[in-house]
RNA sequence: GGAGAAAUGGCAGAGUGGUCGAAUGCGGCGGUCUUGAAAACCGUUGUCCGCUUACCGGUGGACCGGGGGUUCGAAUCCCUCUUUCUCCGCCA
């Protein structure tokens, strides 16, 4: 959510540099512009009036005081009248401030520079790429026959315990994903960031902390009868610690990292695209977050964008690194990098991990402030958070590509987790 | 799930209708003293929204768990929700 004080500094701004995410803000920010106007002055009606009835009151108290009845009881009278008043204007108030929320939650986050104007995918534009793609053996195949023929992931059985996009991992499955989380977790921990296992639900106000609400319901589990969401990534409850939370210069960069599930209903994607691990409803991944100052977020990015590339090298698969363009990068972000790793018997590229900074547009909502040292005003601190990594799809592109007619080979770096070095 | 108690500033903890944004202590910040530090002493110490201001600042309003009510006036009284604690019950 931008702050109001923003969009009233920087209109024109804002118009054009939303364009390159598509959004025609104009109307939307005169509306915004309006109602901020009026939000004000009726502010300072009511505001205005409030101080007379507390001057009023202090006086009857006065004149109970000296025994003064009948004064008393004329001033009693005149606040009657200024009493209905302000509960009028106070409840234009709200109405006002109701609507300008309603408004600004709609507008998206103001894109960086770097971001490419486009439509869809194709427009992204790549950063670098590494890694050798395989040359596979004959007859490889995609990993949902792999996971059948070694028996370590059944896509059937979790169709009959839940449904389409809740597989079992079996066998060496389950262990090679315990050796991905625990290798994923270690690595962030090295990084400097402290883990927590946060809850897997979170009520309304956090949904809304980091921008699930209102809108993007549909993409969640929702618990009617305690009206609780299923988290559809460690961000949420991470990111919502710090809701309401002043925190001091010093303090930052704060390093948060979480291996969680994340459930997410993908409400409206069919197809081939989702086959095997491609798209589940429930996956693991582990997650990086930092809250930055302003003045340091984009070093940071950069810091995250290693960091998620380190841990694709030391798998040793082949990636490629893009700057999203305005068509597809989400409502929240000013910058967002994708990582794709390359599925080799499927020849596609399958995104493993997004990193974005949200600079102060989330801080703004979760109302996350800083202060300097020896400052009296708060300001919003940069929030960035990646995936460090979504497993199911990393777990894919390894099946894949490290399938020999022996079995598939462990990397290296993950034999210390597993204890086994091929699946056969 | 049942019974009772409670929720106040960074923390601890006073405050039961006006002079309370709120005593006191701790902590934090600044200073005096000291070669330096500690102790002691002095000062200072929240957030949000307006108005004003070149700046320092000044000024109005709101906030004592959330929401509603009573009253000229609410941290204080009433209703309601939430949370926490104690006892009982159940239980991984």
């Amino acid at each position: 959510m931008l702050s109001l004080k923003f969009i009233r500094e920087n209109k024109q701004k804002i118009i054009e540099r939303l364009a390159v995410k598509n959004f025609d803000a104009k109307k939307i920010i005169e509306n915004i512009l309006e109602l901020d106007d009026k939000r004000r002055s009726t502010q300072k009606d009511l505001d205005d009036k409030q101080a007379e009835i507390n001057t009023i009151s202090k006086e009857v108290g006065n004149f109970f005081k000296l025994g003064k009845i009948d004064e008393a009881d004329i001033a009693k009278q005149k606040t009657t009248e200024l009493k209905e008043s302000v509960k009028a204007i106070s409840q234009n108030l709200k109405e006002i401030e109701h609507s300008i929320i309603d408004f600004l939650v709609q507008v998206p986050n103001i894109p960086h520079e770097l971001v490419p104007k486009g439509k869809a995918e194709k427009d992204n534009v790549l950063v670098r790429s590494g890694g050798q793609k395989p040359v596979l053996p004959e007859g490889a195949v995609p990993h949902w026959d792999l996971a059948k023929k070694y028996d370590i992931i059944d896509f059937e059985l979790g169709n009959k315990l839940t449904g389409a996009g809740f597989p079992v991992y079996k066998n060496k499955g389950a262990k090679l994903q315990r050796a991905l989380i625990n290798f994923f977790l270690d690595e962030a921990i090295k990084g400097g960031y402290q883990e927590v296992i946060p809850p897997l639900m979170v009520n309304e106000d956090s949904a809304f902390g980091t921008g699930q609400l209102p809108d993007k319901e549909g993409q969640m589990y929702h618990i009617p009868s305690d009206n609780y969401y299923l988290i559809p990534t460690a961000e949420v409850p991470v990111t919502n610690m710090y809701r309401n939370v002043i925190l001091s210069a010093e303090d930052l960069p704060v390093k948060i990292t979480a291996y969680t599930p994340c459930f997410r209903r993908e409400a409206g994607s069919w197809g081939k695209d989702v086959r095997g691990l491609n798209r589940l409803h429930q996956f693991d991944k582990v997650e990086i977050v930092q809250i930055q100052h302003p003045e340091r977020s984009y070093e940071t990015l950069e810091k995250m964008n290693r960091h998620v590339e380190s841990l694709i090298q030391k798998l040793d698969l082949p990636y490629r690194i893009q700057i999203l363009c305005g068509g597809d990068i989400s409502f929240t972000a000013s910058l967002t990098y994708d990582f794709e790793v390359f599925a080799a018997a499927q020849t596609k590229w399958l995104e493993v991990s997004s990193v974005s900074n949200f600079e102060s547009f989330q801080a703004n909502r979760l109302k996350l402030r800083f202060k300097e040292k020896g400052d009296k005003k708060t300001r919003l601190p940069h929030t960035l958070n990646g995936s460090a990594l979504a497993l199911p799809r990393i777990i894919a592109a390894l099946l894949e590509n490290n399938q020999t007619p022996a079995g598939i080979k462990i990397p290296e770096i993950l034999i210390n987790y597993t204890g086994f070095e091929i699946i056969n």
